[in-house]
DNA sequence: GTGGAGTTGACAATCGTTATCGTTAGCGCT
DNA sequence: AGCGCTAACGATAACGATTGTCAACTCCAC
């Protein structure tokens, strides 16, 4: 039997975007994340940095949000369904979980007739570091 | 005296635009009312219409949402806060409120510390005749 | 070690949005 | 109606994040 198609790979730059999302608590960018790399001396290109999060973020490894300027942030977190309080300065986020919403959301979307269902919740504040700064 | 500095003027372009929204009844990005109203004759610039959202949306004349993929998207809204339940599809949608959840939101925030917190709550779906589609 | 399919990364392209800046036109005033 | 000031316009260029391209590379099963 040959190979099976569609093995993922253990490499190198894989190894590195997750050590260093493992390493950071808070929200980041793709660039954000590249720039890191390449500063502590990490040889990866910011196409596989892009590449990467988006795997991780659809094998359900990290959580993706967007900023109110659009920006795409990426942070290794817990699993299960949750949201997050995420502050606009410096990324720090609280994993938070609305019990009642889930439920509501799903009850609105079918009172409409709407099918396949999404939702996003994100609140984002500036934390007690950052206002005193 | 002179005129006063700051004071806004109708002009046609505005006025199209206000009446395109109007006549819409569903989420439409900038470009889409820009392509509309070319098709209907109207000699309206792209960066106006650009400029038109923003100032609508600044002014709480407008609603403004950002899809997955981050394309924004504008619609002639109800006064006062509250959410949406947009189709994927057609845009179409339906403004909701979630009572609990905007104590619930401020309440994280507060308990975590965080100040000038904001939160953006948007279901998205796809409504019952596109889905039949 | 070898083969070949998954991966990489420099670079170009895409796409929505914003900045530029010379021209146009709304409107308060006379 | 005419004048003047300045907001507003709009074609175009610039921007910035993200994605596509494709030849070179490198894991890893055998």
């Amino acid at each position: 039997m040959s190979v099976v198609p569609g093995a993922t790979r253990n490499t190198r730059q894989r190894a590195q975007v997750l050590a260093l999302l493992a390493a950071t608590d808070g929200f980041r960018s793709a660039q954000q994340l590249h720039a890191n790399l390449r500063d502590e001396g990490a040889q990866v290109g910011l196409t596989t940095v892009y590449r990467t999060l988006q795997l991780l973020a659809d094998a359900g490894e990290v959580d993706q949000m967007r900023l109110p300027d659009g920006e795409q942030l990426y942070r290794r977190c817990g699993r299960g369904h949750h949201h997050h309080l995420v502050c606009r300065l410096c990324g720090r986020a609280v994993e938070v979980e609305i019990p009642s919403v889930e439920r509501w959301t799903r009850n609105q979307a079918a009172a409409h007739g709407f099918v396949d269902a999404d939702h996003t919740i994100e609140i984002v504040g500036t934390c007690a570091d950052c206002a005193t700064r």
